[in-house]
This record gives C-alpha cells, structure tokens and sequence, in this order.
RNA sequence: GCGCGGUUAGCUCAGCGGUAGAGCACUACCUUGACACGGUAGGGGUCACAGGUUCGAACCCUGUAUCGCGCACCA
C-alpha cells in the first residue's frame, strides 16, 4: 500500500488507468457473449474537429450510461467513429493549398487533391479522438469507424443505388439553396435564417402602354433586377387589376416584361407590386412556372454578376452591384425612395454567408418509411427525452420536404451514377462502375455527409456485432440535430434493419458562455476542454459538468462549476486517505458481523437510501439528480457526519468498536466508489486499488470497473431493520443537539478551537450513551450530564433534543443577552405553533387532507409546543 | 405569425401539490492529529406579474410581461 499524497493530482492517476484499460482490452465487448446486450454509438464528430464543451457533456453522458451498464451485468459496446465532413474538411485542406502552395484543388485535379484530404485526415484527423481519450471514454477504440471507410463507403453506396432503383432517388433542374463561398448546393437544413438590418427600396418602372406612367415596386434586391422577366400584381387588387396583361420597362438591361396577376401577392406589403425574377428566388421561381416565364440567371456561381446583366454590372460581387444598380436607378429618376428594413435571410451554415437561390440540377430524394418512423416515436418504440423534442420530430416529419443530397464537392461519397457520353439521359448507377468506362463519364457530384452519416448505428458494425448489439439501447445527442441526424437515421433503421436503430434518444442542452450566448469559435468564448482537464483533471470536469446539467436545459458555463468537481475529486481522495491512516482495509466487509454503533447504522441506511436514489434518478436519465445525490451523501452525512463522529470510535480506548468503525468505513467507501465509478473512473479505480479492496463475483479481474454495481434490496442483508430506524432518530438528535451547541458557542463567541465546559440536563433515556462523542463533536472539554443542573444566573443555554443544554461562562455573563437570545427562540417557535394550529384548526384540512399529513402536522404541533412550554421554563429560571 | 422552453437567494441552478434548497459569493470564528481544493456557525428569497382550481400552489389551469430557441415563400 502506497502512501496518498495530501492532495489528489489527477494528471499521472488519469493517464496510468487509461493506458491500463487500453493494453487490457477493457472496452472491448465480445459479441458472443452471453451476457444481454448494451449499446451505444457514439454521434461521430467530424474529423476536423476539436474537442468542445458541448463534446465533453455528450461523451461524458454516454459514459456514464456505458459504465454503469457493464456493472449492471451487461455487454457493453459504446461505438466510436468520426465522420468525413465533406465541406468541412475540403475547406481546411483548399486554404492550406492556397497558403502554402497557391494553388487551388482545380489546379491538382480531383485525384490529386484528394490524396491531399487523406494525407490531411491521417496527420490531422485523429485529434478529437486522443481528446476523447483524454477525458476517459470508455470506448471500443477496436471498433472504430470513419464515414469514408471503404466498407462503410460500401454501404452508402449500395443504399443509393437501392434508393435509387426504388424511385426515391431522382435527379432534377429546381431551386436550390446555393452556397457562394462553399459553390455547392445545401440542403434546407443547413441554411439558418438571420434577422438582416437592410433597405426597402422603392423603385419605379415605366408603364409601356402608358409613356409617363410608373408602377411602383418596393424591392430588397434591386442588383436581381436585371433578371427580372415580369412583374406580378394581385388579380383582385383594385389599384392595379386592369393592368394586367400589359407592360412595363425593366430599366437595364432595357426590356419590355408582362404585368400578371398571381394570388401568391400579399396585398398589404410595399406597394402591392412584386418584380419577379424567377432566377434567383424561390417564390418567384414558382410564380414563373405558373406563368412560363423566362429564366434569366445573372449571377456567376460565387455571387458575382454575370454578362446577362450587363456589361457595367459583369464581375461585380452581389453587395457591389446592389449599390450600383441603386446609383443607376437613382441618376434614372426611377429611385423613390429607401427606407429602413429589417428581414430575415438564409446564410449557409458553414460559410456564414448569404446563400443563393439558384436553379441547378441536383440529386433529391424522397425520404421512405416516414409513416413507420413517426409512428415509432409516438407509441414509445423510441422514447425522446425530454419528452417534448418528440413534437419537435413529428413536425418536421409531418412536414417533410424532399432532400437535396449532391454536393457540389470533391471529398465525400462520389455519387455512383455514370452518364453515357453519346446520349447522357443514359444512365448506370450501380455500385460497380459500367464495364465498358470508355463510353461513360461518372457524375462529377459528391453525397450530403448526412447520407453516410444516417448509416451510422448498423453501417458501423459488422455482421456478429450487429446480431448482438443492433438495435442500439441509448443515443445521447443535441437537440439541433434532430432533423440532421436523429430523424434520418430512424427512416434509415426502418428502411434497411426493419427495427428503429435505438430505443432511447437523450437530447443533452446546449452550453452557452455566462452571457448566454452560443459557445462558438468567432466568439472565441469557448474554453478549450483539454485545458480545463490539465488544470482540474478529467474526473473533475466530468462531474462538474454533469451535476449541473438538467434534463435538456440549455447551460451557462461557469468554470466555477469545474472547480467544484476537482474539490469534490480532492474531498473523495482526502477521505481514503484518512481511511488508510489507521491501517489496511477490508477487501471485504461483512456488515452482519459488526457490532454498529448509531452512527454506523445512520450512514448505512443512508447509503442504502442513496442507493435508491441513485437507481430512480438513472432510471430516469436525470444525470443532475444522481451527481447531486452523490455529492451530499459522501460530502454532508459520510464525511461531515459520520466520520466526525466515528472519530470518538477511532480515537477511543474500545478495540473494538474501533474495528468495526473502520469496518464500515471500507464499505460505506468500497460501495461508494462503485457508485461514483461511472462519473469519476480514474480516481475511483486508484483508490479502489490504494484501499485494496475486492471486486466479488469479478470475471476479469479485482478491479473497480468489473464490480457489479450495488444492489439497495440487499446491501444491508443481516442489519436488523428495526435497528436501523431507532439509530437514525438517536443520530438525527445528536447531529441536530451539535449543531444548537455550536450555535451557542458561536453566538456567545467563544472560539472554534477553544475547549469548554458544557452542563446537559439529559432528556432521552440513552443521552449516556452518545455522551462522548456529542462533547467530541462541539469540542468540549467536557459535558456533565446532571438532571438536577442548576444554572448561574444568566448562563447561556440552548434547548436540544438532548436536553436542556448549558454553557457556564467565568465571569463573561451578560444576563440581558442571553435573556434576548431566548426570547428570539421563542418567538421563533411560536410563530411555527401558530402556524401547525392555524392548519390543524381548519376543518377542511382535517377532513381533506391526506391522513399522513394531518399526523404529520399533529406530531409537529406536539414537538413545538413541548419545546415551547421547556423554553419557557428556562428564560423564568434566568430570572425575568 | 405559430410552436417550445426559461423567469426561485448577489451569481449559476435544483425543486414541480403538503414546514423554500445546493454550490459559489458574503459575514464571523477556526491552520483542532483526512482535506484551506478545508471546518464551524450565520445573513440573504412577497419563488416575474395578475387571475383561477384546491383544505393547501414555487409546483396545476388561464392570461400578461420578459428573455431564449425552433418553424414559417411576405417581396
């Protein structure tokens, strides 16, 4: 047995356990185990990514479920992988080229350039992986994945071209979501709405069958302008309807376009006159279909302008050419007026930029099994928590818009199609190439990553893997991913396992900095994790965090929060420690052969209680509850309480009831670190090992992590019950009776490490019995116990459920104080009689409320009024 | 506009039908033979507001305010 240092350093504890687990093969399941299954697969991050806060809580939740799992008995497979991040990963990979190099990915070519992505991915991708290391996942790393795995690639292969054949795959010229800075396609998803402060400008176009006539028209994108090919009224308005059918003059390039009436106009808004340019919005785009209207794309592909708007208009970027075109109209006399404007508009998530409507030919599918998967999150196939994201789900689902899936990008899944050269409407898609390749050309498009990701919970794992471990038990994800991921994965499921690929969804918050705002890199709010770990090691980090993350609320981190995990990682090491002071443990304990003090008893049935505790709130997934639990029983009633007062045991003469004070030390302490191993696997694992102590019923060993996890029906097996109750109330008393007495001592300011002498005239028949550890406890030089006490005049005394309890004070009394001090207590205790009396005097109470209630209201107006009637006796005898 | 969530001690948050809680911060005392990443005692809250249901409401219902987040083709 070592000796623990006096404060716990996590940094080489955390590192030797994790290396051990890794060489032991720890994490590694064994599908043919006969032990039920428990599986979980990890929401892969991108390859590109860092570790974050929001990382840190997800992972750390999954381990949690994974730990406790194995100690439940069961097989446990927490699957790990990361995902390819097609716009993600190009992007990093393209800016490097360019600083290093100065060149782009179309100078290398395709082949080459994605040589380059793989070279990055083997140097740089596995950094988010060694950073889950870090903070203890309990991973199989053996069973690692990545979305551009070639079997996985496979998969998503195949499943394209079965989607495909089914007809849910179809390729299409529509309006898409263009990214300008990416230059491929999004899908709806990616697209997020902001509030823009613009201009509404109004403009006016020349009537042609009126020369010196204008139509008025509000516009917030006067650079499409040059697009227009109509301009649309409401068919019933009357300040426009008989001009329907007529003309206008687009001011440049100068053209005639028709006026049409379309009911898709709201009346109400600007002026009541849309300029349509069907290119390059969505809405217009329709109202064009209807009206077969021509299509006049201006834009270039990265937002500038192209020949068709003209040529003074050609290679500016869209914000330029917004001004310009608002210059020209205003020298045209056509500019009314501009007015400020708040609207929303869609910026691509990844580039942070306004996106383009944009007509492209692209790759939609139609989502299958929409109906199986609605109806499983609602019969409770699935089970969403918190329950709410569930109508979230069914909204979205309900709602159901076809995707756009072909990226424009050259890392990711190629698309397996290949178009005949002499005739392109010919198609081969197949997962195999055409035999004769000379003839064809492959589409040049890559898959969404959300294609291959969807995959995940049955692509991931191999034939005996999936037999043992498919469906999944837990998915523990954010909310702002539901439509993303978790929606997509259960049609997947439905579509090619036939079962919904998890049975539970735990939606975790959101972490936000102290502001309230959204942790992100631009901000530069978020702290880096790995920093957080060095300075208070992962345990603590882990618990930190846990304890304060309610079911699916949204956080505000405050590294303070961390701090308390490390102390309370130091307060655990401390403990043992002081264990391990008075000589070797236990391996293991048996309670029924201890003769056990009050105190031993108390904290027993509050482990027990804890126990219990623990079970309800897991089985409800309020991670919060069970890392809060923990913390008060060890820190309040095992540390503060108990072992306070199993001191007077452990520093007494009896050899005895020191042994079995340290007996039950070792198991409160053997069964705690069991109980906290899923939070805090490291120094649990240490300590167990320090401590010594025996995993029973162990398969792989003695170690913590194999040790079944304790059971609260059977953990006190031979402690007699009644025992047990009567013991808490004594120890309930003497807690309560310390915390009175140094109250007292406090308010007559004596100080905390002065001895004195205290009087007790004794109430409860066993006062004896508790006698030395009550004066141990409020650090008395000594407490005579006198039934026929006499107090001096004016001596301090406070009323405990030890009895009447004195403090005689060599020439410090002031009679006057001591009278208010008990006159503060009794009013104090006469304010709660009114109040019980007040309850128990209303019939309606009596009669309807629930009869425990009413007893419970009984017994307290007792306990009040006999302190009372005692509190009064002692301020006469003060001599009023 | 519709939907969801929050509003409880100075701060961060639990509690969700029967005597208002934790951590931090604050005040006082204490380096007492596990721990100052510590101990002891204490101060501090008309539980956003207004109605209602109930014997009883922080908790349930209905509104209002306010903050946040989704969804939505108003130029």
């Amino acid at each position: 047995m070592s000796e623990i240092s006096k404060a716990y350093e996590p940094q080489a504890v955390e590192e030797k356990w994790y290396s051990h687990w890794l060489e032991t093969g720890a994490f590694t399941p064994d599908p043919a185990s006969a032990k039920p299954a428990y599986s979980i697969v990890i929401p892969p991050p991108n390859v590109t990514g860092m570790l974050t806060l929001g990382h840190v809580l997800n992972n750390s939740i999954q381990d949690v479920l994974a730990r406790r799992a194995r100690m439940l008995g069961r097989e446990v497979l927490w699957l790990p992988g990361t995902d390819h991040a097609g716009i993600a990963t190009q992007t990093v990979v393209e800016k490097r080229l360019r600083k290093e190099e100065h060149k782009t990915r179309r100078d290398l070519g395709r082949e080459a350039f994605l040589e380059r992505v793989w070279h990055w991915k083997e140097k740089h991708g596995g950094i988010i992986i060694q950073q889950l290391k870090k903070l203890g996942c309990s991973c199989d790393w053996s069973r690692e994945r990545f979305t551009m795995d070639s079997e996985y690639s496979r998969q998503v292969q195949k499943v394209f071209v079965d989607l495909y054949k089914k007809g849910h795959i179809y390729r299409g010229k529509r309006m898409v979501n263009w990214c300008p800075v990416s230059l491929t396609a999004l899908s709806d998803e990616e697209v997020i709405m902001k509030p823009q402060n613009g201009w509404l400008y109004h403009m006016k176009y020349e009537l042609v069958e009126r020369p010196g006539e204008f139509l008025e028209i509000a516009t917030t994108r006067p650079e499409t302008l040059m697009g227009d090919t109509a301009v649309a009224v409401h068919p019933e308005d009357p300040r426009y309807k008989h001009l329907i059918g007529q003309h206008v003059w687009r001011p440049f390039p100068r053209k005639e376009i028709p006026i049409i009436g379309d009911d898709h106009l709201d009346m109400a808004f600007g002026t009541g006159v849309l300029k349509v340019t069907p290119a390059h919005d969505k809405a217009d785009f329709e109202i064009g279909a209807r009206h077969h209207l021509e299509v006049i794309d201006i834009f270039n592909p990265d937002a500038t302008l192209n020949e068709l708007a003209g040529p003074e208009f050609a290679g500016l970027d869209r914000f330029v050419a917004r001004k310009a075109a608002v210059e020209k109209l205003r020298e045209l006399g056509l500019l009314v007026k501009e007015e400020p404007y708040q609207n929303n508009v869609g910026y691509s998530e990844r580039a942070d930029v306004p996106i383009e409507p944009r007509l492209s030919e692209q790759w939609f599918f139609k989502y299958p099994q929409v109906e199986a998967s609605l109806q499983a999150v609602k019969d409770g196939t699935i089970r969403f928590r918190p329950e709410r994201w569930a109508t979230v789900y069914e909204h979205w689902m309900t709602n159901i818009q076809d995707w756009c899936i072909s990226r424009q990008l050259w890392w990711g899944h190629r698309i397996p199609v290949w178009y005949r050269k002499d005739n392109p409407k010919c198609i081969h898609c197949d997962t195999v190439p055409p035999t004769d390749p000379e003839n064809w050309t492959q589409e040049e498009d890559v898959l969404d990553t959300w294609f291959s990701s969807w995959l995940w919970p049955f692509a991931t794992m191999d034939d005996p893997t999936r037999a043992k471990f498919y469906p999944t038990t837990d998915l523990v994800t954010g909310p702002d991913i539901i439509f993303f991921w978790v929606a997509r994965m259960i049609m997947a499921g439905y579509e090619y396992t036939g079962r919904e690929p998890f049975a539970n969804v735990f939606f975790t918050g959101l972490i936000r900095d102290m502001q309230g705002r959204k942790m992100s890199k631009s901000l530069g709010n978020s702290p880096d994790p790995l920093d957080l770990i060095a300075k208070y090691g992962a345990d603590g980090i882990r618990f930190g965090l846990l304890r304060i993350a309610p079911q699916g609320q949204d956080i505000r981190f405050d590294e303070k929060q961390i701090e308390e995990g490390r102390n309370f990682a130091n307060k655990l090491w401390n403990a043992a420690r002081f264990r391990q002071m008075h000589g070797p443990s236990a391996a293991e304990v048996n309670l029924a052969e201890l003769t056990l003090s009050s105190y031993s008893l108390d904290i027993l049935a509050k482990l027990q209680k804890l126990v219990a505790t623990l079970d309800a709130a897991y089985g409800e997934y309020r991670f919060n509850e069970v890392a809060q639990a923990m913390y008060d029983f060890f820190w309040s009633e095992y540390c503060d309480n108990y072992v306070e007062a199993a001191k007077s045991d452990i520093f007494g003469e009896d050899p005895a009831a020191k042994a079995s004070a340290l007996a039950v030390m070792d198991f409160v302490l053997a069964t705690f670190l069991r109980l906290i191993q899923p939070f805090m696997p490291h120094i649990t694992a240490e300590l167990w090992e320090t401590l010594g102590f025996k995993a029973p019923n162990h398969s792989h060993g003695s170690e913590l992590m194999y040790t079944a996890w304790p059971e609260a029906a059977t953990l006190l097996a031979g402690v007699d019950a009644t025992a047990l109750a009567a013991a808490q109330e004594r120890a309930a008393a003497v807690f309560e009776s310390v915390r009175l007495a140094r109250n007292l001592r406090a308010e007559v300011r004596i100080p905390s490490n002065k001895k004195v002498n205290f009087f007790l005239k004794p109430q409860p028949t066993w006062v004896a019995e508790e006698s030395a550890t009550f004066a141990r406890l409020i650090n008395a030089e000594a407490v005579t116990l006198n039934p026929a006490y006499e107090p001096g005049r004016g001596e301090p005394r406070v009323l405990t459920p030890l009895g009447e309890l004195y403090l005689p004070l060599e020439g410090l009394v002031d009679a006057a104080a001591e009278k208010d001090r008990l006159a503060k207590e009794i009013a104090k205790v006469e304010t709660e009689l009114v109040t019980v009396r007040k309850k128990l005097a209303n019939e309606n109470f009596v009669q309807h409320a629930p009869a425990a209630v009413v007893e419970e209201h009984r017994r307290r107006e007792v306990d009040w009024n006999e302190k009372l009637v005692q509190l009064r006796k002692m301020q006469q005898a003060l001599g009023a």
